[in-house]
DNA sequence: TTTTTTAATTAGTCTATACTAATTATATTT
DNA sequence: AAATATAATTAGTATAGACTAATTAAAAAA
């Protein structure tokens, strides 16, 4: 098990890695960390208003507001008024901030093409079964 | 391919949660995750003084500085003056700044125990295999 | 020994990220 | 209709994290 603790690791500085360099693959320099976790969850939510962000990530709403000014500023994301609650306005990524999903995707493929490439086939096989079993139900 | 790729983003995802987990569980929410890095890197330097620490991280010395001067305050790492050049310091991290590295021990180790609860013997056993083939030389 | 280089620091500035308190506009309840 | 609640915003503040330019102190080179 000692073994297998070193391995992940290795493996997460791997992922870390693999991520940094999609980054700048992508031209994100620009954006801190932070916004990009914000590019993410936004995402994730799929359109939220700031009120469900703010929930979500766990900040107040001033923090979140001004946050989302800037990555509008940005041209990365995009208000819409609500037609139900026109107290409300839905969050939806820009062509630009639809660029964080892609990005990765690009690095993750990158880590299964270097998983590709030092494995053979049924290894390949072997661990897909493996992960498929750690991973069920996340 | 296509299942490996996703399961690199749910694997990712796992390992963010697990070491965010660990970073609560070690109490060091009061960092934010430049102080943290810092750490890291000072661990991994081995006491390096801030010209190095600075090349490094690809920051500007006073940028350097003045992040280190907070986690001195914060009783996480201290200076020591090198007899060999008495203009140079070199940085050590203090027994609260040592934390960092056992935080990051516990949540593979808790990555390494959801494997375990999950796969058989002959499983884990692969998986080493597996893992040992796509993380040489790393 | 004088000059130059180097390590660290100080001073000053700017942006990002966080907060609370107060305000505005719209919805909901009474 | 009036009172209350809610979504977003504005204003003000504080800390973190980054920079450049200038200074100090020590070491190395001329």
């Amino acid at each position: 098990m000692e073994i297998l603790v070193k391995q992940i690791l290795k493996l997460s500085h791997m992922i870390g890695q693999m991520e940094e360099a999609a980054i700048e693959q992508f031209n994100f320099s620009n954006l801190t960390h932070t916004q990009m976790h914000y590019l993410e969850t936004i995402s994730l939510l799929s359109n939220p208003n700031i009120t469900e962000l703010a929930s979500y990530m766990e900040l107040s709403k001033p923090t979140v507001k001004v946050a989302i000014d800037k990555l509008i500023e940005k041209e990365l994301i995009f208000k819409v008024r609500s037609d139900e609650d026109r107290r409300s306005a839905h969050i939806h990524l820009a062509e630009k901030g639809k660029l964080i999903n892609q990005m990765h995707d690009y690095a993750h493929k990158r880590i299964a093409e270097e998983f590709g490439n030092k494995l053979n086939k049924d290894e390949i096989e072997q661990l897909i079964n493996i992960l498929s079993k750690v991973l069920k139900d996340k």
